[in-house]
DNA sequence: TAAAGATAAAATTTATAAATTTTGTGCCGA
DNA sequence: TCGGCACAAAATTTATAAATTTTATCTTTA
């Protein structure tokens, strides 16, 4: 089989603004940035330990993509949430990707299918946590969740399909990082993917496609009503994993 | 009823950086500036009269939007074209906007509906070219072509399916740009959107949706057709409407 | 002919200057 | 005394110019 498929073409970035870029993008859609937050030129170059030019760009990359706003002469902002955000991504990836998963599995070959299987199986066997009793964020498994879903769509044939759906990911990232802590075992995640893969295999298109779509709307769910709970509660934590300007 | 819904909101680009950004777009969807072409800074600058700085964030941000490739340490080209592409972009674009315009049917409000028949009304009485005899592009024309189409996916409900057809719409500008002189009168496009406008007002999802695909599978063909012509009997026109470095 | 070195060109980044917005202060009038 | 307006100062963003690094080209030499 093809376990390339499973592999992420990594390339070393060659420029300081596309590492600068990939570094905010991580710490915007981590939320370590948080939403709203304004952007300022001297605060970034001190934190990036970049010039302006670089920082620029990485900026005016991440405005196309609607991660940060920039008001035109008074400087750029990460993109605030909004319940209203929330509901609209979730609609729209629940539409694009049922489609891309549907031409998908009209393009099944054994490779795919394969590929599929190991990619659940890597997830599986991956620690959602890496702390079992509070939660503590496992990249590995982020990562991997990551790469199971986008095999799902990955036989399309759209490239251009295929990246809106990343950018729609990275999107809902940011309300999954929100609520993550919170929403910690509440919820099976792997029974749903399971389900979804057996479906596939299945070649049961529209129970994959029902599958799919109800496993992004109970995320949206559960964000949302943690959501809720967070801004009435609110401001209290304390616990401050942003960042924050050096005094 | 609501004009508003045709108006597009006009804002006064207030950087250097964003109205560089709308010339150097409008001029890679025109093919002035022609596929696979580099764009070396020093022809930029002079070009467009600004520094490196707003160039370089224009480029940025064309980049992410894949009109322009970036290739690291080594400058910016504008994207090239292929068959491979045309074809994958169309496809897309027929999924999505089915897709979307199923939403906006199921949506519909009469302001929706006399908007759209406005704006069928004025592509109507605008003249293709603005030269009867041979083509010559009418921006106007374009604009309200463009417009027509916006309204029938506009309803849809979802802002980031909305940016992601508009940018289908630009990709697939250039090709059309480039066949548009040859292709000129060979098609009968106003009566395609009549078509689809009837099916719309009659509340006929299906057959709207089948015209609309169709529409756009049909453009491809004269396209693909056009572009095979052309690279045979190629390079030999003369007729030189691109920028050109000065000497 | 092929490899190595030197030169030129071009892209990236830093540094400096200009323009714009925001903030703060004082004055006037209600 | 309080609120609004105008003006000035500060901060910040935007743009230009200079410096650095990297890549490409050309020549020379083995």
């Amino acid at each position: 089989m093809n376990v390339n498929l499973l592999k992420k073409g990594a390339e070393s970035p060659a420029t300081l603004a596309t590492s600068i870029y990939e570094r905010l993008k991580a710490d915007i859609l981590s939320t370590r940035l948080e939403p709203g937050r304004k952007l300022q030129l001297r605060f970034l170059i001190e934190h990036y330990d970049a010039g302006q030019t670089p920082l620029r760009e990485a900026l005016n990359r991440l405005t196309t993509e609607d991660l940060v706003i920039g008001k035109e002469q008074r400087g750029f902002f990460v993109k605030p949430i909004s319940l209203d955000e929330l509901h609209e991504l979730t609609k729209t990836r629940c539409w694009v990707e049922t489609l891309a998963l549907r031409e998908s599995m009209a393009n099944a070959t054994p490779d795919w299918e394969e590929a599929l299987l190991v990619a659940h199986h890597r997830l599986e066997r991956t620690p959602r946590s890496l702390n079992p009793e509070h939660f503590e964020d496992n990249p590995e498994w982020e990562r991997l969740h990551r790469a199971f879903h986008a095999l799902l769509i990955g036989g399309c044939g759209s490239r251009p399909l295929i990246g809106f759906c990343e950018q729609l990911a990275d999107r809902l990232y940011r309300y999954r990082a929100l609520s993550i802590r919170k929403a910690f075992r509440v919820r099976k995640v792997s029974d749903e993917h399971a389900r979804i893969l057996k479906a596939v295999l299945d070649r049961d298109t529209a129970e994959a496609e029902r599958l799919l779509q109800l496993h992004y709307e109970k995320t949206a769910d559960i964000i949302r009503a943690d959501l809720d709970t967070a801004t009435q509660g609110a401001a209290a934590t304390g616990s401050n994993t942003q960042l924050e300007p050096k005094h």
